[in-house]
RNA sequence: GACCCCAUCGUCUAGCGGUUAGGACACGACUCUUUCAAGGUCGAGACACGGGUUCGAUUCCCGUUGGGGUCGCCA
């Protein structure tokens, strides 16, 4: 059998989180066997889809790199046919109208609780003849759920799952205006698509049961069912725009990187041993459904981070001034103006040391501006500390020693100034420290002599000097 | 409230009847060192509780507690 995964959204707002980790379940999936990985728009309520959220759902699976197979089949498109299903249904007697009002149903609903029964559909046009129909209520088709017996799910995550059918009421199909729900599309469209594999969020769990008596209703096949536990906030409760129900593109622009989402994400739900740092390749060659787990997972922004500090340091120079990590981009914002060409240079320079700091490519572009100021950036408090006393005196007979270097290259300037703090009697970090804080205005920096040499020879001595005057 | 799901260090997790309960992040110490990181070494830190089943339960079953989800003519 082919594997046919699908991301189905609804394009109600951005790609956050949760639905970038149901994405790439499928993608990787889908990837792993060989298959194929769809993707389907979800909009059958028109009045809360937006064109907004189709493109940012697109740009976020776009930047995450799940790309998909074939066109983006949108479910509104097809709303013909699942009004189709649902005449067949009726017409096979798996389904009835119902007449009842919104207000009719609120009432009933209204009533149930304040009884304390359960406040599903009480089923009272089930049997009735719709000759008893009154007059102006459009109908909605309803779903003849089974009654007795129990409806089971075997899921691949969450195992054998089971609920009395009693527990089922007869849920719209059709509404009244002739469009399709969701209970209806969904299942619909998975079978005409091909799908073989449903992998998507715990919410979905209860769903599955109505959506599996809709498949035997029709004489489908009923797809694997895989259901993921939920992604929660640090605290545990539901998550929030305050800590992570961002969409994609907020990570992006806090200067993660995607190879370090999809790690982070796959591994938060999914395990493979003791397995953590897992290259695309690797995962794409590993993935499998026994090993997503069946607890809800907790965000952890320190494990992001320091998994995007990994991938950070993994990554190529030139890529991340210019490429994925858009570090050139990031500094020209911070600068507010775009940067020549020679700065281009020594920012590329400069990353390689950079980078092994920084645990986002924001916080790279940070720390690299030092070397793009006119003059020193005025030193912070711990510099400050550092360039007083007998410091300014050093740099002031520093500065000549340096001076007469003609060849500028870090080997040469470890030397000298190797050969400096011996001579004037004191350790490598009296020198060093001082020389940082006045390069760089601050107290901790790459290492001193890549500074000097990214920086080159006048603008060092030029900061040098300045400092040691004061 | 009803129904469904879940339960190992603070967090993510390994474990699939017999282990000194393993790894990662975070935390602490040391080391490396021109600073900060990164790296290395070490340390502290968990099987929610109560019953069973079994020679033996973290592991299997039941209950309790706790957490989550679902109860729309939303998806």
């Amino acid at each position: 059998m082919t594997v046919v995964t699908r991301f189905a959204p609804s394009p109600t707002g951005f790609l956050h989180i949760g639905g970038a980790r149901t994405a790439l379940f499928n993608w990787l999936y889908a990837r792993h066997t060989g298959g194929k990985f769809l993707l389907r728009i979800e909009d059958t309520d028109r009045k809360r889809s937006t064109k907004e959220a189709i493109a940012a759902i697109l740009e976020g699976l776009d930047w995450l790199g799940l790309d998909r197979d074939g066109e983006p089949v949108y479910q509104s498109a097809r709303s013909e046919r699942h009004a189709e299903v649902a005449r067949e249904l009726l017409d096979a007697g798996h389904a009835y109208r119902c007449y009842c009002s919104p207000e009719e149903l609120a009432e009933m609903r209204k009533r149930a609780q304040a009884e304390g029964r359960s406040t599903r559909y009480d089923g009272r046009w089930r049997g009735r003849d719709p000759s008893e129909a009154p007059d102006g209520v459009p109908p909605v088709i309803r779903f003849k759920a089974p009654q007795a017996g129990e409806t089971v799910v075997d899921d691949a995550v969450q195992g054998e799952v089971r609920v009395a059918n009693a527990q089922l009421d007869d849920m719209v199909l059709l509404r009244a205006d002739g469009s399709p729900t969701y209970m209806l599309a969904v299942v619909v469209d998975d079978h005409d698509m091909g799908i073989s594999h449903v992998i998507r969020g715990d919410d979905h769990l209860n769903n599955a049961f109505r959506q599996a008596n809709v498949y035997q209703a029709m004489g489908w096949p009923v797809p694997v069912f895989a259901h993921v536990p939920l992604i929660h906030g640090p605290d545990g409760a539901k998550l929030s725009k305050r800590h992570g129900a961002l969409g994609v593109e907020a990570y992006r622009d806090m200067g993660y990187l995607p190879e370090a989402l999809r790690n982070y994400l796959l591994r938060l739900g999914w395990s493979h041993g003791d397995d953590e740092t897992i290259s695309t390749a690797q995962a794409i060659e590993w993935f499998d459904l026994p090993g997503i787990g069946r607890s809800p997972a907790r965000i952890d922004f320190d494990k992001l981070a320091n998994l995007n500090g990994h991938y950070i340091r993994e990554t190529p120079d030139r890529d991340l001034v210019g490429g994925v990590g858009g570090v050139g981009a990031r500094v020209a914002t911070l600068l507010k103006r775009p940067l020549t060409s020679e700065e281009e240079v020594r920012l590329t320079a400069a990353v390689g040391e950079l980078k092994q700091r920084a645990k986002t490519t924001q916080e790279l572009a940070e720390s690299s501006l030092f070397y793009f100021s006119n003059g020193a950036p005025e030193p912070d408090a711990k510099a400050l500390k550092l360039l007083s006393g007998e410091a300014p005196a050093l740099l002031a007979r520093l500065g000549p020693v340096l001076g007469g270097e003609t060849d500028w290259s870090a080997d040469t300037l470890e030397h000298a100034i190797r050969g400096f703090a011996e001579a004037e009697g004191v350790k490598l970090g009296k020198v060093a420290q001082p020389l940082r804080a006045a390069l760089t205005g601050r107290a901790a920096s790459p290492g001193i002599f890549q500074v000097l040499k990214v920086l080159g020879r006048e603008e060092s001595l030029a900061r040098i000097e300045k400092l040691s005057r004061t």
